[in-house]
DNA sequence: GCCAACGTTGGC
DNA sequence: GCCAACGTTGGC
């Protein structure tokens, strides 16, 4: 049985319409600076786990598609990249720091809200829900899966 | 642009 | 190992 997992992507920069266009419909999920997020990548997912693809910091945050886990966690390039807003001279390609899985489209849905999703109680237990909860990529519990899945369904 | 919440850093 | 200062996140 595959777990659950609900992952934010700012649409500036990388949207489910963006994800859509890309090869194979599959991005690497670079950028996760949070030893928790990174541990949940690095310790947890598994290929085939459900994704809830979600649009944060912009008007209307929310869950935009599915999609699943594509890989497992390698280093993440954009650490050794000055160029790159990602940059962390602190890593060392001897002992990266950071860590990507690959992430690959399933389907864009209609955008459920972050207010929708606040006004449903069964969504209530949802750690993307609780106040000051800030971590790009939390665990999804398969009854919350659930509960989005019937939220999206017309 | 504001600001609350949270994580990280670094001096001691 | 404490904790104050600082930076970041992300909704509003």
């Amino acid at each position: 049985m595959s777990q659950f997992w609900l992952m934010k992507s700012e649409p500036e920069e990388c949207s489910i319409d963006d994800l859509a266009r890309l090869p194979g419909q599959t991005v690497p999920w670079i950028g996760v600076r949070n030893y928790q997020a990174r541990n949940f990548m690095r310790d947890a997912m598994r290929i085939g786990d459900g994704v809830l693809f979600y649009h944060s910091s912009c008007a209307v945050p929310g869950v935009a598609g599915l999609a699943e886990v594509a890989s497992a966690a390698y280093p993440d390039a954009s650490q050794f990249d000055p160029a790159s807003p990602y940059f962390d001279p602190k890593s060392s390609t001897e002992a990266p720091r950071w860590l990507n899985v690959d992430v690959k489209l399933q389907r864009k849905t209609r955008l459920l809200s972050l207010s929708e999703m606040r006004a449903a109680p069964q969504l209530a237990t949802m750690l993307l829900l609780k106040p000051g909860s800030r971590l790009s990529i939390t665990p999804v519990t398969p009854t919350e899966w659930q509960a989005v899945l019937d939220l999206l369904t017309p």
